[in-house]
DNA sequence: ATTGACTTTGAAAATGAATTTCATTATTAT
DNA sequence: ATAATAATGAAATTCATTTTCAAAGTCAAT
């Protein structure tokens, strides 16, 4: 699959060279894996899909990359529980919350316009300047009941 | 000072009892430490201020009473950025959202009823059933700016 | 294609917060 | 006071993540 026109492609790239970076087959093969399939991939579900394609990419590697894609805006880390990161992919996807399946550990998303704007509204009464916001909500999901 | 008929008292005496667990001096102490003050202490500061007071008071204990203080729902345990847990007395308090300044790490606090009822209404369309919630807006507080 | 000046890599070591272990000390019901 | 049991501090351990470093890869210039 040739995903060198997409434009998450284009940002990766435009990224590492504005550093004097190289895009090398790992990055290439971590990237392509966390703009395909679920929304949340965590670094034990990166790595594993990595060591499928070449069983030499290593941890540390996966771990470099994720937090290159993090920088460039790619991709946004979460952590909905404990201490396991989970990245997710932002290039193409609107802003939205989460809920959080305590059984289960699924995620879902919703987005909410009405509750966002209340958010910057009592943001402004206390004289707070909203630059990003986290939202999720915790319970057991439809499957789960 | 007697804090032997303050409701937090009997809720953490009745757990451990209720556990074969005992109120020991340093277990004291740390309540009332984080009982008292600030709305959010973590774990550095707590141990600062135990050490302060008993310096031969351990890390160790620090740590474990503050997770005996989470798991009998005195204290909610919070991570507003990075890895640094942050421990909020639950007690007298009623549910509320935080602000969390990334300039200077100050923690604000708000409650917004329609928020909530908007995060209930969302959530039943998704078939999902909310058992809590965070969020946390990020920005730049008043003194900040 | 070969070089040379870089960057990236994997493996292992290091880090850092949080937890656990264990021998000793404290607590409490009797 | 005693005995039974729990809690403690200090050190060791865990676990996710980061860093180190020698070896391998990358790529522009030739």
């Amino acid at each position: 699959m040739n995903m060198d026109n997409s434009p998450e492609f284009q940002v990766f790239n435009d990224y590492l060279r504005s550093r004097g970076m190289k895009l090398s087959k790992p990055r290439r093969i971590i990237l392509e894996l966390f703009l395909e399939g679920e929304e949340h991939k965590d670094i034990d579900k990166l790595v594993l899909e990595a060591k499928s394609i070449d069983s030499l990419i290593s941890r540390s590697t996966v771990y470099r990359t994720m937090n290159l894609l993090a920088d460039c805006g790619l991709a946004d880390e979460i952590n909905f529980s404990g201490n396991r990161k989970h990245f997710e992919n932002l290039s193409k996807k609107k802003h939205h919350d989460h809920f959080f399946c305590t059984k289960c550990s699924s995620v879902g998303e919703f987005h909410h316009p009405m509750i966002e704007k209340l958010q910057e509204e009592v943001a402004q009464t206390k004289g707070f300047q909203i630059t990003s916001h986290r939202m999720i909500l915790y319970g057991i999901c439809g499957n789960c009941k």
